[in-house]
Formats: structure tokens, sequence, C-alpha cells
DNA sequence: AGAGTTATGGACTAGTCAGTCCACAATATA
DNA sequence: TATATTGTGGACTGACTAGTCCATAACTCT
């Protein structure tokens, strides 16, 4: 991937917007309302910039989804790596990763890599490789956890935990309550774990 | 909702197609690629007819995906219904039930309803109106069958079983590998039932 | 200060979108 | 056969789409 945003100085006129700020505006905006339905003057409005800086700094829609979710998935890993390294209980580091993944009271906008895994599945190789590296992680680490809990079969536990995760994203999505959906989520995991 | 379809005699040039045919490939068409990325002339084209007769008998593209959402969540509860009345035993009717929504050797679309939830969300009344309906009959017919089990919290259980399929359909949709996905499934089944 | 470099606003382009309209085709009824 | 009614193909519309381009602004370096 080429790096899009350079915080360089260079000769030229200084950007009068902060990249970094801008991604993050992006991003939150693709979550909202997904690629298709974020139109080009929706995002560089919401980005606060216009037309000419977004293709300078950002080359096209497509490419900044791809950073914008690359963004997501990385701080994504390092919220739940800071929750797994703050809780020495194996089984309750688990269960507050769970949650922080479902992130309940998020609003209705749901998982960011689970609703771009929906819009484009498989059809964009760049996209489908920043999700499959991504479930990948998220597989990793709750197998790791799983493991020192010695269960047996930590890498089918772990993805029937995702499974039950993205679905209570969906619960969340079709309009349950977030308390419902908590509960749901509590719920799956007092009978698998 | 408007009945979009009417097959009275009437005393003008009568229709050279199949309306309930046509609307069997619009679901399709839908189900396979999304209500955005369908357009007006993709959509025609799998249905076979031109776009006045489009118009004429089904108003217009939105109006067009509540029918076949309608349609499809009919259709289901036909099928999930039929496999209920055909197995009495009730543990076994709950696990094909379920088996059949998650529909894993379906191709990689999903379930249409998942889709809908995730594509319009909240956003759109009639089609959120819809998804509900149908949700609360998919828990409804659960929580029958788990009554019969005689497990704690029906409703609270076939809400971790709701999950748990919309969650193997999200895996599916990412790349996840049918038998994986399948044996995802029954793990979550045997840890739960 | 002047030259070189980069950023920006806004007009522009080519294509696609859902939806409309109309001349004409195909039927029922009288 | 004449009239009324409804269906159909295809041209058309206005709005919106992602992306381009250029004149000018704002900076660094010499």
């Amino acid at each position: 991937m080429v790096q899009p945003i350079l915080h360089l100085k260079t000769a030229g006129r200084p950007r009068n917007f902060d990249p970094d700020a801008a991604l993050r505006a992006a991003r939150d905006e693709f979550w909202r309302k997904g690629y298709e339905q974020t139109s080009l003057d929706d995002l560089i409005a919401a980005m606060g910039i216009s037309r000419s800086s977004f293709y300078a700094c950002f080359t096209s829609k497509r490419a900044t989804l791809a950073y914008a979710l690359t963004l997501y998935t990385d701080e994504m890993m390092t919220r739940l790596n800071a929750i797994v390294a703050a809780e020495p209980n194996p089984l309750l580091a688990l269960r507050a990763t769970l949650v922080a993944i479902a992130d309940v009271n998020g609003g209705r906008s749901g998982c960011f890599l689970a609703n771009c895994i929906s819009e484009f599945g498989p059809q964009d190789r760049e996209i489908d490789r920043i999700i499959q590296t991504h479930v990948t992680q998220i597989e990793a680490l709750l197998s790791g956890l799983i493991r020192a809990l010695e269960k047996p079969d930590p890498k089918g536990l772990s993805r029937v935990l995702i499974a039950l995760v993205l679905g209570v994203i969906s619960l969340r999505k079709s309009g349950l309550a977030p308390a419902e959906v908590l509960a749901t989520l509590q719920a799956g995991m007092n009978t698998v774990l």
C-alpha cells in the first residue's frame, strides 16, 4: 500500500489541514454511511477539505476506504491488546475483549470491518486482504486467550465467539436495544465459556 | 403495502411476462448484488422486461426491493415451518432450522434479510418494518422449539442462536469455506444446546 | 526579491443513475 | 370493424457521480 499521508517538510505551500484528522473523519463517515452511500461531496465535507486537496493527498475514494479501514483495524487491535494486557485473568480478558469488539453502545453503525465485509465481500482484492488480515489477528488473539483457559479446540471456539460477536452486531443494526444486545452477548458467552 | 402484482383480467393489452417470475428474478438479483449495486438496467435485464413494464407493474426500484424482501421472508417462513412440521424431535428440528437459515451452501450471497439489515439498517421505514416482522417470526419459531426442550430462558437462548446464525453467515461472506462455516455452526449449537 | 514548488478552490467532464414520456402494439367490448 | 383500454420499446431528462484541470495562493530556498 502506498503511504497516503506525508508529514515531510517540503518546499511548497503547506497543507492547511491535518491529514490524520481528515482520515479519521473519513473513517467515521464511511463507518456511519457505508462506502457507496458516501458521495465524494459528503466525504470531503466531513473531512473539511476541498476536492483538490483530497485527491492530492488520498489518491481516490477507494484508496481512502483502504486507508480508513487500516486505521480502524490498527486502532482496534491496539485497544484490544491494551485490554488483554490490563486484565491478567484470561476469562475476564476474553469477555472484555468480546464486549469491546461488539461495541454495543457505539450507535447502530455496527463494526466498520463487518460492514465492509458485508458491502464488499470478496470483490475487492485490497479490501479483502485488509479484512482477512484483521480477522486472522482477532482469531489469534482470541485463541491465545482460550488456550490459557485450557478449553478444547481453541481455534473452533474462537470462531464460534467471532460468529457470536458478529451476530450481536447484526442484531444491534437490526434495531435491538443496546441492553438486550449486551444481554444476548453475555448469555452467549455464559453458555460457550 | 400496495399490492404490486395484479392478475385481474382487464380490457387492454395483456402482459407478456409473468409478474411472479419477474419478482423472483428481481429478488435473486438484489440478493446477489445488493440494492445499490443493482442498477435499474441490471434489474430489468434480470427480470426480462422493459423499463416501462417495470414501472407500470412495480412502481419503483425501492418498492420492488420491499416486494422482493417480503417474497423472500414469506418463502423462508414456509420452508422453516415445513422443516419443523416434518421433524417431531424438537432438538433435531431446531438444529435443522438453524442450518437452513444459515444456508451454508447457498453461495456467498448470505441471507437476503441479513444483507438488507446491513445495507439499510434503520434508515428506511418500510424495509425496517419488514425486517422487524421477520426477525420476530423467527424468534417466535425458535423459542417455541426451545420451550419444547425445557431449557431456561427460551427467548434469550433464541436470540443467542439467531446471533450465532447471523455470525456464521458473516463468516461465510468473509470468505471462510463452507465446510468450516458449517463446522462453526455445529460447534456453536453443540455448546449452546 | 525572484524562482521553484506544492496546495487549494472551483469550474469542468464524461458517464451513470432512477424515473418519465410517447408513439405504437395488442387485447376486450360493442 | 371501430373504440376504449392497457402494455411495451426506446428515446429522453435532470440530477448526481468520481475524477481532472488550471489559475492562483502560499510557502522555501537562493
